[in-house]
DNA sequence: TCAGAAAATGAAAATCATTTTCATTTGTTC
DNA sequence: GAACAAATGAAAATGATTTTCATTTTCTGA
């Protein structure tokens, strides 16, 4: 994945740099949906002189490059994740532990298209987040 | 409506004033998702007077109230919608001309609990924003 | 190899939506 | 009408994110 950032990165005269690599290597070794200041506290236990402004604008850059995506959950600010496998996938988010889950359901989304086509809608994309309490914390 | 709020509000020793009856009928006229500017310009036009941090304050209690709904859609701030009929329901968000169109569907909500169960999850609510281009975009 | 240009960095300032503070006004109660 | 609670509006504060800017690093071509 460092390496299609670097063509990314490349292909616009932009520089895979020590310290974009460290934040990719740090987001990418996270499984979890990060935010931006928990990846810059990752980051910063590796190399301390880096800055928050560097950890933001590599996300940002992750995710033009479409490696990475925003998601906003309802804690008022970004968690990121990879664009790893699953293309597209919903979310469950336990409201206890905070604790994110994936899912994809086919169902849904063919649901989905026949709804938008009822209400003669074009799908480009759409988010499902489904709140509540994780088998663990029940 | 109104009276609903009233009732709320009485119960826990604060007046409906002149202000709050104001922000409440403008919001509540407008069937419009409106964001907290969107809905303090407008009060304006009738009492120039009223200040932004009254129109949020109101706001904030219609949510308490739970005569009012606070949705983040992806352009950086709430948007709110009166607690109308539907209960619940989901959005098809129109990315050229952000219009936003309500839809329930039963069949969605069912395999969303379907989905949770499988994964042991005990669901209490849910967004599904789904964007795209509407029928008059298109 | 070196000069010059382009890009990147980090710190600090700026932004933007929203919330809080605070002095003042208004409404309620006795 | 006095005393007190709640509401208001302006301004300051907040918190996440972005921008600015001076400095440093990297690349490129002579």
């Amino acid at each position: 994945m460092l390496d299609r950032f670097e063509k990314f990165l490349n292909e616009r005269g932009l520089r895979l740099t020590t310290q974009r690599q460290l934040v990719v290597r740090t987001f990418l070794d996270q499984e979890e949906h990060l935010s931006a200041e928990e990846l810059y506290l990752l980051v910063k236990k590796k190399a301390p002189e880096i800055g928050y402004t560097t950890v933001y604008r590599t996300l940002k850059l992750l995710a033009e490059a479409d490696l990475a995506h925003a998601r906003n959950f309802q804690d008022g600010f970004a968690r990121f994740e990879p664009a790893h496998y699953m293309g597209h996938h919903d979310h469950l988010i336990c409201r206890k532990c905070g604790s994110i889950t994936e899912f994809t359901n086919e169902h849904i989304e063919v649901m989905q298209e026949k709804v938008a086509r009822e209400h003669g809608f074009k799908i480009t994309d759409h988010t499902l987040d489904i709140y509540g309490v994780c088998r663990e914390c029940r």
